[in-house]
This record gives C-alpha cells, sequence and structure tokens, in this order.
RNA sequence: GGGCGGAUAGCUCAGUUGGGAGAGCAUCGGCCUUACAAGCCGAGGGUCACAGGUUCAAGCCCUGUUCCGCCUACCA
C-alpha cells in the first residue's frame, strides 16, 4: 500500500452516511430480548413527529447515544428504544395550516376524514426527525420504532384509562380550566406559559340600588364584569362595617346581584371589594360554589362574548374589553386606572392568550399518584441527578392540582367513554361496548374529546415494551436504565412518567433520571439579535461534520449550566477530529498492514515513552469510566481530548519518531509499533461513544481489527489484550525528561531562536539518579529540544554566555555563544525570578504562622515546606545566573 | 409571592470532601521540524461580582447586598 492510507483532510460527509447504513444493516442496535449480559435500556424522548431536530434534540440524543455506545463496550446488552410522539394540538394545528393553504378546513372534512389526512401527512413529513436523529448518529433500536398512536400503544392507553376510572383516579366535571380560544381546546395548568405584562387595573363603582354610593371593585379583565354574579368584601373589614345595602347594581348590565363575604377576598388589595365571575376565574367559582351563586358563561369558546353579555355580545373578547372601558368611563363609573404588570396565561402550542373557563372535562386525581411518585426518589429508589433538581421535583408533586386530560380536538386517542342516549349512563370501557349495560339500549356516543398527548407519553417506558402484554422486553429492560432529559419537561413528562410507571408496574421506570442542560437559544426566545445564536444543528453538522459537533455538545455539557453553543467552539472541535484523524494517518504509515506482535518481555522492552503513554492510557480509560458513570460527559471529553492531543501527539509521537525511523534497533522498533498501534486502537474505542463515525473509519483501516468498533470492547475489559496498569515510576521519569525539554524550548522561544538552530545545553544536577536518568534518556531530549550538544554533569562552573533554566533538582543552560542578548536574558530571569519571590512569599507567611503550625494537618504542612525550599532553591539559582549575567553585561 | 441557578482570563466556560487559580478559543512572539498551517514551539493575561463572617487556611462553607437568567404561584 501507499503511505498514504488515509487522505490528508478529514471529509466527514461521505464516512459518516457509509458507516450509518453498515451499522442499520448489520442490526448493531439491536437490543436482546432475552440475554445473559446486563441489562442496559434508556427510552427517548420521543419527539414531536411533527418536528425538526434542534439544539436541545441534538443534546439530548448525543448524551444519549454517548452512554448507549459506552455501555456496549462494557459489554452490556443495550437497549435505546426510540420512537415518536402524536402532540396532539401541535400536529392538529400543522395539518389545519396545510389545508388552510388548500382554502379547507377540518371541519369540512369531517373527523374521520381528517384523521386520516394527518395519518398521511406523518407518512410523508413524520419521518424527519427521524433520519435526523440517524444523521447525529443514533444508535437506537430503530426496528422496535414506536408512535404514541399505533396500535400498541394505544391499547395501553385505553387500558390505562380505564383502569383508573374503575379506581375512581379518572372522572368528569364541571371546572374552570385553562381554555385556548384558538386551538380551541383545554389546556391542563402545565399547558399554559405565564408571561408578566404591562396590564391595567380598572378600579369600577358598582353601585348601590338606592343611588347613594356603591361598592368599588378592582380588576384586569373588565369584560368578565358582564358575567359578575356578586360582589365580595371579607366579613371583617372595618369600612363595610356598616354597610346596609345587600345588593348593587351590575353596571352595564343593570342587574342586581348581591354583597357577599368571603374571607378569600384581601382586605388589603385595592378598595378591598372583589367582583365575582364565577364562570371565568378558577377563584371566584369556588366562592360561587360556596354562596351558591349562579355562574354566567359571557366569553364563548371561540373567545367572542356570548348571548349572556348584553349589548356587548358578538365582540371579540378583548374588544369588548375596550368597549366595556368605553361605556364604563362614558357612564362615570370607572374610577381610576392604574398600570398593573401581572402574569398573563398563554397558550405554550400557538401563544394566543388563554382564558379561564367553565367547562366539562376529564381529570386525572393525581395526588395518590404524584405521591408514590415522590415517594420512590425520597426512598432512593430513583436518583435524580444533578440532585438540585429533587427539590423542584417534590415540590411540583407536593403541590400538584388534577390534570385537566380531556382535548377538544380530533387528533389524539379518543377518550374510550361512551354515553346512552336513553338513560345517560357513562360507559368506560377497553372494548367498543354496543349495548348500554344500564339500560340495554344500542344508542351509545362515544366521547369526541381526545386525550392529551402527555397521557400516553407518560406511558412510553412500558408501553414501548409491549404492555399490557407481559413481554420478554419488559422483563429484560424495565425499568430502564436512565432517562436523559432536560428540565423543561420534568413535571410534563418525567414526573407523569414516574406516576405511571409505578402504578401500573409496581416499579419507577427509572434507576436514574439525568438532567442536563438546555440549549436556551434555540426556540429564538430569550436571543438578542445582535447575538444571532440560534443555530442549526444540521447546518452543523453539514459544515463540520457530525463527530466534531458531538464531541463540542457532549464538552458543553457539564451539569448545571446552560448550555451555549457557537459555531467557533464546533470548529475548535473540529480541529480535533482532524488531529485525531492525522495521527491515524501517520501511525498507519508507520504500521504498514499487520498488526504488531506483543513484544515477549514488554516490561523490559518498552521505552519511557512506550511506558509513559500506556500508563496514561490507562489512566485515561480510568478517567472516562468515572466520569460517565456519574454522567460527566464534560469529563470525559476533556480527558480523552487533552490525551490524544497532547499526550499522544504532542509528546508521544514526537518522542518515539526516531524508534520508528529504525534508528534505535529493531527490537525497539518492534516495542514502539505495538504500543503505537494498541494505545491509538484503545483509544478509538475511548473515543468512539463520542465520535463514533470517524473512529469507525480509522478502525477499519487500522490492522487487527475486526468488525464494527461498535462490537470491541473497552480496553479494560478486555481480556484478550494484555493487561495495562499504571506505572508511576515512567510518569514521573517521563516528567523529568519533559521539563528539561520544556526548560529549552522556553529558553528558545523567548530568545526567539528559530527552530532551525540546534543549541547546545548542559545541565548540571548533584542528584546521581537525576544524571542516570537523563542520561538513558538523553536522546528524547535532544531530539525534541533541538540540540546539537548535550552534557549532563555535576554542578560546577556555569557556562559563560549561556541561558539558564531551573527544574526540580537540575539546572539547564543553554549556550548561547554568539546570540545572547544579555538584556533579554536579563529580563527573562528578573522576570521569572519575581514570580517565583511572589509565590515564596506567599508561603513563608504561612509557614511563620505558628496558627497554621499548630492546627493544619501534617501534611498540608510539608507540602507546604517541600514546596518552599523548592521555590527558594530555584530563585536562588536563577539569582546567581542573573548575576554572572549582569557582570557579563557591563 | 415562593424557589432554583449563575457572576472565575478579552470570549465561552471547567474547578466533586476548604490546603499550590485551569481549559478551549482569541491575543502576542518564533516556526512550512517529511501525520496534521484545521499544524508545531513558546509567552502574556484573573482583587474568582460586592461587603462581612467562620477557619491556621475560603473560588469552594455561613450571612447580607447588587446585577442576570430560569422555574413556580388563584391576590382580583
Amino acid at each position: 500500500m501507499t503511505p498514504h492510507l488515509l487522505d490528508k483532510g478529514y471529509e466527514p460527509r461521505e464516512v459518516e452516511k457509509r458507516w450509518y447504513a453498515y451499522w442499520e444493516e448489520e442490526k448493531l442496535f439491536a437490543g436482546k430480548e432475552k440475554s445473559d449480559r446486563k441489562s442496559f435500556s434508556i427510552v427517548i424522548p420521543p419527539p414531536n413527529v411533527t418536528g425538526v431536530l434542534h439544539m436541545g434534540h441534538a443534546l439530548n440524543n448525543v448524551l444519549q447515544d454517548i452512554l448507549c455506545r459506552y455501555r456496549r463496550t462494557r459489554g452490556d446488552n443495550v437497549l435505546w428504544m426510540p420512537g415518536t410522539d402524536h402532540a396532539g394540538i401541535a400536529t392538529q394545528n400543522v395539518v389545519e395550516k396545510h389545508l388552510a393553504s388548500e382554502g379547507k378546513d377540518r371541519h369540512q372534512l369531517g373527523r374521520e376524514q381528517f384523521i386520516e389526512t394527518v395519518w398521511q401527512w406523518r407518512e410523508k413529513y413524520g419521518g424527519a426527525i427521524i433520519n435526523q436523529l440517524k444523521r447525529l448518529g443514533a444508535s437506537c433500536d430503530w426496528d422496535r420504532e414506536r408512535f404514541t398512536m399505533d396500535e400498541g400503544l394505544s391499547r395501553a392507553v385505553r387500558k390505562v384509562f380505564v383502569d383508573l376510572y374503575d379506581q375512581g383516579l379518572i372522572y368528569q366535571g364541571n371546572y374552570i380550566i385553562n381554555w385556548c380560544v384558538r386551538c380551541h381546546t383545554a389546556l391542563a395548568d402545565l399547558e399554559v406559559e405565564h408571561e408578566e405584562l404591562d396590564g391595567h387595573l380598572y378600579y369600577i363603582l358598582y353601585p348601590f340600588p338606592d343611588g347613594h354610593g356603591g361598592i368599588t371593585v378592582a380588576t384586569t379583565r373588565p369584560e368578565t364584569m358582564l358575567g359578575d354574579t356578586a360582589v365580595a368584601i371579607h366579613p371583617d373589614d372595618e369600612r363595610y362595617g356598616d354597610l346596609t345595602a345587600h345588593t348593587v347594581i351590575l353596571p352595564l348590565m343593570q342587574k342586581e346581584i348581591p354583597i357577599i363575604q368571603d374571607a378569600y377576598v384581601d382586605a388589603s388589595f385595592g378598595t378591598g371589594g372583589l367582583k365575582v365571575t364565577p364562570a371565568h376565574d378558577p377563584n371566584d367559582f369556588e366562592i360561587g360554589r360556596r354562596h351558591d351563586l349562579p355562574v354566567v358563561k359571557v366569553i364563548g369558546d371561540d373567545g367572542f362574548m356570548t348571548a349572556e353579555a348584553g349589548r356587548f355580545t358578538g365582540l371579540e373578547r378583548f374588544e369588548c374589553r375596550k368597549a366595556v372601558v368605553e361605556a364604563l368611563s362614558a357612564s362615570g363609573l370607572l374610577q381610576k386606572i392604574e398600570n398593573h404588570p401581572h402574569g398573563v396565561g398563554h397558550c405554550y402550542r400557538c401563544g394566543t392568550v388563554v382564558e379561564p373557563n367553565l367547562s366539562k372535562q376529564w381529570f386525572v386525581k393525581a395526588k395518590p399518584l404524584a405521591d408514590k411518585a415522590a415517594d420512590a426518589v425520597r426512598k432512593g429508589r430513583t436518583k435524580i441527578v444533578p440532585e438540585t433538581w429533587e427539590n423542584t421535583y417534590f415540590d411540583w408533586l407536593d403541590n400538584i392540582r388534577d390534570w385537566c386530560i380531556s382535548r377538544q380536538i380530533w387528533w389524539g386517542h379518543q377518550i374510550p367513554a361512551w354515553t346512552c342516549g336513553e338513560c345517560e349512563q357513562i360507559t368506560v370501557a377497553t372494548a367498543t361496548p354496543t349495548v348500554c349495560p344500564e339500560c340495554g339500549s344500542r344508542h351509545l356516543v362515544q366521547e369526541t374529546d381526545v386525550l392529551d398527548t402527555w397521557f400516553s407519553s407518560a406511558l412510553w417506558p412500558f408501553s414501548t415494551m409491549g404492555w399490557p402484554d407481559d413481554t420478554e422486553l419488559l422483563k429484560t429492560f424495565y425499568p430502564t436504565s436512565v432517562l436523559i432529559t432536560a428540565f423543561d419537561i420534568l413535571f410534563f413528562w418525567v414526573a407523569r412518567m414516574m406516576m405511571m410507571g409505578i402504578h401500573f408496574m409496581g416499579e419507577a421506570p427509572f434507576e436514574d433520571v439525568y438532567i442536563h442542560a438546555i440549549v436556551r437559544d434555540e426556540e429564538g426566545k430569550k436571543m438578542s439579535k445582535s447575538k444571532g445564536n440560534v443555530i442549526d444543528p444540521l447546518l452543523v453538522m453539514d459544515r463540520y461534520g457530525t463527530d466534531a459537533f458531538r464531541f463540542t455538545l457532549a464538552a458543553f455539557a457539564a451539569q448545571g449550566r446552560d448550555v451555549k453553543m457557537s459555531e467557533r467552539r464546533v470548529e475548535g472541535y473540529r480541529h480535533f477530529i482532524n488531529k485525531l484523524w492525522n495521527a491515524a494517518r501517520f501511525s498507519l504509515m508507520n504500521l504498514g498492514e499487520t498488526a504488531p506482535a506483543v513484544p515477549d518481555a514488554p516490561a523490559e522492552g518498552f521505552s519511557l515513552p512506550d511506558r509513559w503513554i500506556l500508563s496514561r492510557l490507562r489512566r485515561v480509560m480510568q478517567t472516562e469510566q468515572e466520569a460517565l458513570d456519574a454522567y460527566r460527559f464534560n469529563d470525559a471529553a476533556s480527558a480523552l481530548y487533552q490525551f490524544i492531543w497532547h499526550e499522544f501527539c504532542d509528546w508521544y509521537l514526537e518522542a518515539v519518531k526516531p524508534t520508528l525511523y529504525g534508528e534505535k534497533g529493531e527490537a525497539e522498533k518492534a516495542a514502539a509499533l505495538y504500543v503505537l498501534w494498541r494505545t491509538l486502537k484503545d483509544a478509538l474505542i475511548l473515543l468512539h461513544p463520542f465520535i463514533p463515525f470517524v473512529t469507525e473509519e480509522i478502525w477499519h483501516k487500522l490492522p487487527g481489527t475486526e468488525g464494527s468498533i461498535m462490537t470491541a470492547r473497552f480496553p479494560a475489559d478486555d481480556p484478550t489484550q494484555p493487561t495495562l496498569r499504571q506505572d508511576p515510576d515512567a510518569e514521573a521519569h517521563m516528567a523529568l525528561v519533559m521539563d528539561v525539554i520544556t526548560g529549552v524550548r522556553n529558553i528558545r522561544g523567548e530568545m526567539n531562536i528559530a527552530p532551525s538552530v540546534a543549541l547546545a545545553a548542559t545541565i548540571q544536577s548533584p542528584d546521581d539518579k537525576t544524571r542516570q536518568l537523563l542520561t538513558a534518556h538523553r536522546e528524547i531530549i535532544v531530539n525534541l529540544a533541538r540540540l546539537s550538544q548535550f552534557e549532563i554533569t555535576l554542578p560546577g562552573e556555569h557556562p559563560a554566555s549561556a541561558a539558564a533554566a531551573v527544574i526540580e533538582g537540575a539546572t539547564i543552560f543553554v549556550s548561547l555563544e554568539g546570540i545572547i542578548d544579555f538584556g533579554k536574558e536579563i529580563e527573562r530571569l528578573e522576570k521569572e525570578i519575581g514570580k517565583l519571590q511572589k509565590e515564596l512569599k506567599g508561603i513563608s507567611k504561612k509557614l511563620s504562622n505558628e496558627d497554621f503550625l499548630d492546627k493544619a494537618p501534617e501534611a498540608v504542612i510539608q507540602k507546604a515546606k517541600d514546596r518552599h525550599e523548592s521555590l527558594a532553591e530555584k530563585s536562588q539559582k536563577l539569582q546567581t545566573n542573573l548575576d554572572r549575567i549582569r557582570s557579563l553585561a557591563s
């Protein structure tokens, strides 16, 4: 083969496509239903079928993929369960918009046809996000892909609904719910996004019937007054102590309504008078119930005023607000308007201002389920990482309110409840009933509402595995090992899966829940235009390659902090990919086509750099293992980065080049080739979870590998390879050698001496061991420091015209005969001494503190003493040299 | 109203039981040293937001303050 086994630069695009197809073809993502191996399972947070991959998805799925791929190398039977979510409201909106562009609406189609249209739409466009996940490299078990609306999951939904209904945990009732007038459906409390807006507080006088005085109420939503059925005051409010009137006249409606007393009223707010609108405010609704008030619904489900709104009937709600204010103003009853910032609820799907509205809906009685869900975490059966999220989780569950699960849309799981046309009996059943069990009538009408999408998502960890059937898959993979998600769906999804999982499976669905950061700008919400940091992950992958993108995300994924994505950062990690590529290219040039044999007596036969890099390799393995086991993705990523670039490339490869070129003999070369091969091979396995494509590509070019890198064992677990161990001696010795080289390079750099100029250096050390070590490895030093001469001696006469550097136990002199710039060297030494002195001062102070000597642990004191001694020695030596240079200069 | 998080180098951020302030990028200087100029070698740069406290010792623990972000809440 030519030496150019790899091209000079890494071209990700073609490589990524090729290997992903290969992995799928070889079924390497498949989890085994039955296996002796340890199970590791993750269910994907199902993206919406309408979704397009954004940064949040990218981060979320890359982290999952890293864990899955890592666990495979550790030998686990891994199942990553993929799928999508039918996203009721969102999807219906998308399809309706599409229909609108053709001049149609869903009512023209009718329910059945509309649903058919949505399925067709999904068929056509719904796969987009799946392909985008594949683009990311996601190693999901695609053959098991599920959809919340598919047959099996629908069956699970029905069973859960029926069971909960039978257990009294689902009920139907008339309550104030959040109503989106645009989506024309009820929303759960969670689905309302509150936004602080600059509103107004309107003070309105409700006159007494006798025309003398009245009660002033304050409201932010004056249009609701049309539906007022009382005015409430606090029973102890002294201002109203001598009230004789029992009613007031509701302005604009000329209706007499009662004055009631209720402790709910906050006497300190406004005038202490509260208008009561039972049909349009949850608190007013409760007050209404207590006082048996009539309920008058003045705002219709379409957002227009109802027939109950008198002369305002037919006005759009905000138009009505204006009209009401004007009318009040004209009648002189509007006493004042104050600016009043307050939170206004918006529909999380379309952004429309939500209307609290009285409506008959289905609810889940959440408390009993929530208690168990909280308990599972309190008892440690499920661990939330980072732990700080546990409080948020508890807070929500402990104060949970019933969950409104019915939606007045068409796309979703239709509620399995039937009302008898004759006796009005409600039948809830998994199988569609044909006759009313009460009266035998065949006139049954199914509830038209569908269920909240999150109702079906809540079942995801077990419904995807075949529940309610007792499947092998469930036995093997439930509960799942970890759920990886962002905190924005902690309540929507995680808490509800916990509730349903415990209730129906008897066991919490996850061992761990890892909450990762959020890429906040991806929705453009908090983004400032000037920053312009909305980034399309697909574009990033196009531009820099998927591996670079993935590595960036992993490096960013520090616990407890938001991710700010920047293309420049991705660019930096593309350089890393390229670095790895080139290191592999270099290695392959030297390795040829066969895997090197393990040298006979490795411990003896290996050179210092060989022993050193193997020790470092063992260490990075350990670091990765610990980091990933604790979900510290960034720690793992940066350890690998550091290892590859700065240890393997910068030091190891440079140090062994002469050996590889045969300058040290065949035995040494053979040993080095083995170590080079082994290190690269193992490093690829370690890197693979993060950067699967480039590692697979190199793996296949590397001799002595078989099949996909996906089937390779984590090196520390691999019984077919000689065991690696840490080698502290090699690390210490190499550190000395590196110090010497860095010392010379420092002088070279500071003195602006070109690398092409070979230098003569002398190193003086009183320590036999040090001199011996340096002698043994002098060629590495000569080579990497670019020396023409290198003497190792006992301390003695300082060479003339030399710059000096001091390291632990030795002084390096670099001869600058003829090229020395005394001024520069004096400056350099002064600077260095200055730094040392500053640090010395701090330590001296500490050491002269009796309290410190008295109370600090012995080890800490000793460390300080050692450090002091070493710094003092260093400083003193440099000072000697400085004095000498000064005398030479003058 | 309640709660959480953040403030560390020019930028983006690490810093896990309190004991010598780190990385990447950017900047500056020197290099085409035959894997990589998407590179190599070297350098500069920080009162760890502010004020107190605990401690022999604080980026880290405690109290308060100021900014920023988020979550949550039925005060009209």
